[in-house]
This record gives structure tokens, sequence and C-alpha cells, in this order.
DNA sequence: GTATAATTTATACGATCGTATAATATTTGA
DNA sequence: TCAAATATTATACGATCGTATAAATTATAC
């Protein structure tokens, strides 16, 4: 007989069920009954666990922002030290922001995924502001900080804007919503989306670079 | 005593307010309730008008869709009646696409403003795919179509990604999520606003430059 | 002007929602 | 081993949901 920590082990259940519904249906959507059922747990179980729905739902935000905050910075810091107090290159900045993120929905399975098209979502979302920003905004002001420093004659609002357009790059290929599976040519594989990524540093390094040229003082 | 088109002005009214609500709350949390006494209006007369609460929405998608679809074409076909079967630049492609959009947001009023918000969100999610790509789908081919001929080296996958990241950009804008404006040196006029727009278009461009050239055989 | 159609109101139905609570089962710690 | 803490179950409550329907009102057409 194999003892397993059944407690635990149902609460994750329940987190990547509600994640899970939550990214599909949105958080009205999904029911705490259809988490319960999904996760095959009682209804009050999820109550107990996780107090109201709008607790379970940033516990769902919180869980692995955790994770991409810590990521994050160890990256910027390895590139800060490996710079040795010089600006680090757009190119870096932008990818130890992107990757960490792509990097777990490549390789981190359906969980993962599923919580990149949630943040997909609720990124754009005026209702969810607030959730987003208790905490995704302090790590997003050290990358903003750092940006400065390697644009050092860039206004502060283009470099906002291009912090903003990463994001929003990075989420929408994040979401994987379907809508260029049907087109000619669109995604099929897995080899294809390794190509989008492959595609998205580049592209957003080179935004950066030509609206700080433009705007440059 | 003035004669006014009550219906289609309360038709006019049920329409803007679904989209105000389903853009904040989104489709679940946003109920009819709702949308009715926000445009004054009984409980009754939005099925009345538009059907079941599906069919609501699926028009108030459709009904600013025809325009910008309508408004890209007409900025596409001049491009190219400019450019004499040449290929159009990038930049005229791009500024094509979310121009119309932009300006919208920019001089619509609160209810473009609304619809942008509600695009944001929907454009990112799966479940409203084939609502969104039954009206934008035609579109989005032609814009392709249009990148192929000014990219003839670059690969089908990476144009479609890039017109991915075009949107991403676009949409994550006009969602005035509220995410930036907390930020110090954050959006705070429409001044700034109009900022962020003039660093898109040659922010995307130079993004599709980039990976043309990496992607060029 | 009057019959017909279109619009609006008032109301009700069954289903599902989030939440709370008491009872039961399991695990934990001394 | 046995009480205390934790976890799980079963169930019920009031609120709100989308939808339907019949009555009342207004507009339209001849």
């Amino acid at each position: 007989m194999i003892k397993i920590d059944s407690a635990i082990d149902r609460k994750t259940q329940i987190l990547n069920s509600a994640e899970e519904l939550f990214s599909f249906s949105g958080y009205d959507g999904a029911s705490i009954r259809d988490i319960a059922s999904h996760a095959k747990v009682q209804l009050a179980l999820v109550g107990y666990h996780f107090g109201p729905k709008e607790q379970l739902f940033e516990i769902v935000v919180q869980r692995r922002a955790e994770y991409f905050i810590n990521c994050r910075s160890a990256e910027l810091t390895s590139a800060r030290a490996a710079r040795k107090g010089r600006p680090i290159p757009i190119k870096k900045i932008v990818r130890a922001y992107v990757w960490p993120f792509l990097e777990r929905v490549i390789n981190g399975g359906a969980a993962w995924k599923n919580y990149a098209k949630l943040m997909s979502q609720i990124a754009n979302s005026r209702r969810w502001q607030p959730v987003v920003g208790k905490y995704y905004d302090e790590s997003s002001l050290a990358f903003i900080d750092e940006l400065k420093r390697s644009l050092p004659n860039c206004s502060e609002l283009t470099i906002i804007s291009s912090f903003q357009f990463m994001i929003g790059i990075m989420l929408t290929v994040s979401a994987e919503s379907g809508r260029y599976e049907v087109l000619p040519g669109g995604t099929k594989s897995a080899k294809d989306l390794e190509s989008i990524y492959s595609d998205l540093v580049p592209f957003i390094s080179a935004g950066i670079r030509a609206v700080n040229k433009k705007n440059a003082t």
C-alpha cells in the first residue's frame, strides 16, 4: 500500500483544473462545480482549500508567477554579471524576459500552456489588472530600469511602450488560440512552434532598436 | 414633438451596452440583465431584438468588424494602385492594417474603445476563435498574401508569425488595461497615447524586416 | 380610422450559481 | 492509543442566470 499525501495532491489537482477551465471559459464561465468535477473532488472541497472563488483565481495566477519572476530575475542577474557594469544588449534583456515563459510553454506540458493562455487573456483585461499587477509589477519595473540603462537616450514612454509591445507578442503567441492553424501555412506542429519562437526575440529586438533610433535625443 | 426611431435607437443602445459590459466582465460575467439595465431597456427586449446571448455576442463582434475590413481593404487597394504592380513597402502594409483600428480607438469615442478592449481579449481565446475567424479570416488572408508579395524570400510561417506579432501588439495597446498607467512614466494622457501609436508602425516594420533577413533563403 | 404588424412590458420557469454548514472520515501528534 | 486537528462528504440556501410567454403598447399600411 503506497502512502500518498492526498491533501496536497488534491490541492494541486484543483489548481490545475481551475487553471485549465479558467483559461478556456474565463473567470465567470468556469464554475466551481466544473472545476471540482474536473479535478474529481467534491464541490465543497474547493472552498475549503482555497476560500472564495476570487481567491482561488488569484492563487492560480500567483502560483506560477513566482517561478517566472525568479527565473527572469536570475537571467537578468547573470546577464549583468557577464557585462561587468556595462549596459546589457537589448537582445539579452528581451531574452531574459520572454524565454522563461516560452520555455515553459514548450517544455512544461499542458498545465503551463494553460497558464499561458490564461495570462494572455487577463493581461489585456482592466478587470484583472489589480491581480496581475500585484504579482508582476515589481518584476516589470526591474526590466524597464534595465532597458533604460541600455537605451539612455530613449524616452521613458517609448521604453515602456516597447516593453508592452514585447509582452503583447509573447502572450499572443503563447495563447495558441487556433487563429493561425486554420490559415494555409499556419502552425501545425511543435517544430513550427519552435520556429515561431526563434523569430520572436529578433523581431522584438529590432523593433526596440528602431523606435530607440527614431526617438533618440 | 420630435419623432425618433425608438426601435433602432434602443437596438444601438443595447449593442453599445453589451459591448461595454462584455469588454469589462467577459461573456459570462456580463448578464443580460446587466446589459438591459445599463441600456435602460427591459430585460426581455434584448432577447426580442437579438435572440440568445451567444447571438448577441456575435452581433457585437460583427458590427464593427465590417467597418475595419472595408477600411483595411480600401487602404490596401489604394497602396497597390500607387505602386502599380510593384510590391508594397512593409510599412505601408502594416499601416493599412493597424491604422484603421487605432484611428477608431483614438477618435471613435468610448464605444470603439470598448470594442477594441473586447477584441483584445477574445482574439487570444480559443473559445471565441470561431466567431473571430468567421469575420476576420478572409481579411487576414488578404494581408498575408500581400506580405508574401513584398517578402518573396521569406518563409510562409515567418510571414504568418509576423502577422500574428503585429496583431498582438495592436491589441495589447488598444486594450488599455491600465497595466502601464501605474508604472512611473507610464501612459497618462491622450497625447501619450498618440506617442505610443507613432512608435507602433516603426516597431512592427523593423521587426518584420529583421525576421525576413534572418530567414531569407 | 382601423386592422395588422412591430415593439415593449411584466412576469414566471427551471437551471445553475457561489457559499455555508453539519456530519463523517482521515491523519496527526503526544 | 486516543484525543485533536485536518480533510472530505453530503446537502441545502438564497441569489442570479438565460429564456420563454402572454399581455399591453406603439407604429405601420391601406
